[in-house]
DNA sequence: CGTGCAACGCCAAGTGCATTGTCATGGGCG
DNA sequence: CGCCCATGACAATGCACTTGGCGTTGCACG
């Protein structure tokens, strides 16, 4: 027949990582791909051996893709460098919420996740903490970053049913607090705002709390 | 036939949360717990309109176990407190990861939910910060506290096999990093620990330099 | 130019999942 | 006592990942 032609594996990961920006949440399978590819859902198990490995290939080239193009500068603050270096990557998987998860948990594989450890590593190194000391922060960076990235996503990844009917619940738990048993939840009732809202600045300002932190510890020794 | 019963909700949800501690990984199913009641999982639909609903009461009442027994405390440090707190939500989301992304993408809806945000919100009364200001620190510690427990929650989750992957994957990626490209990461390679290890001591650092920093902008005020 | 092998498309099946109807039943209410 | 509706049991639907087999094609190598 016609199409018979040779997919290399960037093909798809480009189109996995298509699909995964544009259809919605949950809705991403090895059919669809296939079908979008205009193949056999079987076929991708000649280029990786479960959807896990897929996923990963597909997350790790989002990473690059975040990082390409940048150079790793040599001047400028840490600090800012460690955040624009987090916004950029919370902002890639922003778009597709499944492959925050996937990156949370087996945290790097590939050349993005060794773009993103470079950088980080080279950042803390000007911070002035002691060498020996930079691992322990820089794990402590990478635990700090990915939890809140992947939890993030996974916010978006609900579709809005399920999203929406949570919303609900939650309105119902703090507004319908009983003002005896949860004092505290019924004086703030309407001031108290869901997890969902003003993400990036929450992120923005956890993470310059924590390298606040860390720059302190190294100025002191 | 014989074994036709009732179900009370409550029988459902301990059942559900047993079969989550001890089975491991994503083994839950509906069928599974319905098979461990002794039923149909057609049968559950009579309790809970999705498997979500039934997610949802189950990680509240775990939630609620979790808090019960405890007093809310007037006295004692505020940040101890909250930490107290954290660690007892943590270990018992611990032994249910699953629970536990439920947990951080709706974030509270009954009993259990209450409970906690009615405490975290006390103890941030008493940390100095004016009253104007608690909603906004109250969201920040509610989106880090969730979005920890839910990504370390995910990487007990994933089953034996693909963690073991994941983790080699890891480690040929540090390793095997090339000192020209990547410097920083080659220096560090054999001091530089994957994501899953010491997730116990990086969460407690994290959490208290939040709360430290909280607590000093409560002390300016 | 011919041959061989790796890779593709396609089909089918196996297993597991959530969810939805349909039917039967049994306990509570009049 | 007899009816009725909530609820349990069973069957079926639709989709998912994964595996295997089969016919076929394109590329490389001799």
């Amino acid at each position: 027949m016609a199409g018979r032609r040779r997919w290399s594996t960037e093909e798809i990961l480009d189109a996995a990582a298509e699909l995964l920006r544009t259809s919605d949440a949950d809705a991403f399978s090895l059919r669809k791909l296939a079908a979008a590819l205009g193949t056999d859902s079987s076929s991708l198990y000649r280029h990786f051996r479960s959807k896990t490995e897929l996923m990963r290939a597909v997350a790790d080239r989002v990473l690059f893709a975040a990082m390409d193009g940048r150079q790793v500068e040599s001047g400028g603050d840490w600090k800012q460098h460690i955040t624009a270096l987090a916004l950029r990557v919370r902002e890639a998987f922003g778009e597709q919420p499944q492959l925050a998860a996937v990156w949370g948990r087996y945290a790097s594989s590939g050349a993005g996740s060794r773009m993103v450890m470079e950088e980080v590593l080279q950042a803390l190194r000007k911070s002035g903490v002691p060498d020996a000391d930079v691992p322990v922060y820089y794990h402590r960076i990478v635990v700090l970053f990915s939890a809140l990235i992947a939890s993030e996503a996974s916010l978006v990844a609900s579709d809005s049913a399920e999203y929406e009917q949570g919303m609900e619940l939650f309105r119902v738990a703090v507004l319908g607090a009983d003002p005896e048993r949860f004092p505290a939840l019924a004086h703030f009732a309407r001031d108290i705002r869901p997890l969902g809202v003003d993400r990036r600045a929450a992120f923005e300002e956890i993470l310059a709390v924590q390298l606040a932190h860390i720059e302190a510890a190294g100025r002191v020794k």
